[in-house]
DNA sequence: AAAATCTACGAAATCGGTTTCGTGTTAATA
DNA sequence: TATTAACACGAAACCGATTTCGTAGATTTT
């Protein structure tokens, strides 16, 4: 890179020291008006631009925001990630983006780079991996160290931080509830493994919507999805069990959905009602359009970013971990009969 | 943020100075193992960390690439992103993304940012309105200053630098050429406005399999999408022309068209083909699935940043630049008939 | 005319590290 | 025994800014 020209360059070429400089590019009422101009007029025509670095250094902060996701080529977390740069930028941050790959240890190691200084606080929604594990040393010493710290999405009890979440539980049950109250009575529940808290926590209201309507569980209704085997051979088996209605905690598990149904002869939505989860591209432009959990991405970005910021520019205010709760909408598409 | 350990800390609290323990740290055979050990103790007791920023005043480099892209709610995106991640994190940088959100204004702005020191180099993907405009200022402004900088999909050769693109006239070619060998004779083509380049590529590409074929070029069948209106009803006048084909150079271009293909009774593959462009989930999922030109978005980003890495890290050699052309691949699924 | 007050600027500390160079002590060599 | 070398460490400069404090000289006040 070129040499940058910095404040010593100035002071030195115009005989001034460099507290002058600085402190005229800075237009203080210290420095003579000829002083002033003469050391503006040559920091514009050299293009001078202060260092970043220095400033951080000097000022002990970034304005830098370190953004962990699980993975980015997916609707819901790029939407998200949308929202926390729309935020940040409106306060003057800039995001440093890394992802997890749903792995442990990769989160682990993102964490301690980006905590050693490189940002004033961190947005995080947490790998399926460490999900599993159940080991948050790597989040509680980020607590314990006073890192300004925002979980959304994928959070869990055990590290005290603010967090945004989508009201799972609630969303679940609306989807089921809809359902139930258009006719379909077999739901089939696609949806992740137990340590995917999101997962069980809209299979919760899933069945709080069926325990309403006096209907028992059947637990052979329910698909946990392994990721690491096909999707469509798991969903499959609950086509056998005469359904018609499905609820997918997410698209993918819905789309494979329809494409069963199709494959089965089942008009979607006479025969059988699909109900996804994030309102993507899939659900958009499947055939018929899929009616889903619509989870505002956008918006919970948003909101992390603003809980994250608030609390690293007010950091001195007592400090209680607050929880956004945003609840979700049901968009209703072409797979599920209208609303009667 | 607690007050954070520093080698200041350390040096008072073991009585010794500042550079004894700096050595210490960094193993230096100066230092004698006895002192070396308790320093080191000391530090890992108090989870020491050094301070990023100091190290990147003193060393004068960031260890960060600063990444622009036009959008990021996008497969072709998004793909990219986790190439430039994944090389970027090999070398041992981290990548700090900004979105233009296809805005000039955005664009300069973010560039200014960027450009103050916060990064080592630069990847950009230029915004539409930018390419409309044809005002490339702020990045040959960049070029000036010798910010190592890369280019990668919609470039243009008013700015010199190193460029990633993809082969977009072959693509085309590639993919008109499949349709007519297949017995394809009217082949519509949903493109973007000219100003954006990378449709125009895929047009010449287009063109140019027709000529051979001893096609005359029928501007009728051309479609030119104005986002800022509704796609579908744009694409749906084509639709009277008597098509056989449609080349869509993206995914929801190629999804509309599946949509009104469906709407007047025409059977994707028999009636009318299809091929998109971008490996999306949109075309994976659709149904029929859909034949697209796979873009490589991972390969594109990987390679950019290693451009990029090679620019920031052999700054002192000549420099000459490079454009790595990346070839795309007809990726066969149900919305063509089968290769005759 | 002496004292007080401004004005306009510079010296130096600071942020948190690294690194060069110098030096006192001890051990090895002539 | 005098000289040299090795060892272990510290002082200080440096990266690029900001900011506090000090002060010479001009101006105003008493």
């Amino acid at each position: 890179m070129k040499q940058k020209i910095t404040i010593k360059t100035i002071a030195k070429e115009l005989g001034v020291s460099t507290s002058t400089v600085s402190k005229a590019l800075r237009d203080s009422h210290e420095i003579s008006s000829d002083t002033k101009e003469k050391i503006q007029a040559y920091a514009n025509l050299y293009n001078y631009k202060p260092n970043h670095l220095a400033l951080q250094l000097r000022n002990q902060k970034t304005k830098v925001i370190g953004v962990i996701l699980p993975k980015i080529v997916h609707h819901f977390f790029s939407t998200v990630i949308m929202g926390i740069e729309e935020g940040a930028n409106k306060k003057g941050y800039n995001i440093m983006v890394c992802f997890s790959n749903e792995s442990y240890k990769k989160e682990v190691e993102t964490l301690k780079v980006l905590s050693n200084g490189s940002v004033d606080g961190i947005i995080v929604s947490i790998a399926n991996e460490t999900l599993k594990n159940k080991d948050f040393k790597h989040f509680t010493d980020l607590v314990a160290e006073e890192i300004p710290l925002v979980l959304f999405d994928r959070v869990v009890d055990e590290i005290l931080c603010d967090k945004v979440v989508v009201d799972d539980v609630g969303a679940g049950y609306k989807a089921t509830k809809y359902l139930l109250d258009n006719g379909v009575k077999k739901i089939a529940l696609i949806t992740t493994p137990n340590h995917v808290n999101v997962g069980t926590l809209r299979r919760q209201g899933y069945e709080k919507a069926l325990i309403e309507n006096y209907i028992k569980t059947d637990p052979s209704l329910i698909v946990e999805i392994d990721e690491n085997q096909d999707i469509k051979d798991q969903i499959e088996k609950v086509f056998d069990k005469d359904i018609d209605g499905v609820f997918a905690v997410n698209e993918i598990y819905a789309a494979n959905s329809m494409k069963i149904a199709k494959e089965r002869g089942l008009n979607v939505p006479n025969d059988l009602s699909v109900i996804g989860f994030t309102d993507g591209l899939i659900s958009e432009y499947s055939s018929p359009t899929i009616t889903t959990m619509a989870q505002h991405g956008f918006t919970m970005g948003k909101q992390a970013v603003e809980l994250l910021i608030d609390k690293i520019e007010k950091e001195s205010e007592v400090y209680r971990p607050k929880k956004i709760v945003i609840s979700s909408d049901l968009k209703l598409r072409e797979s599920t009969k209208p609303s009667s």
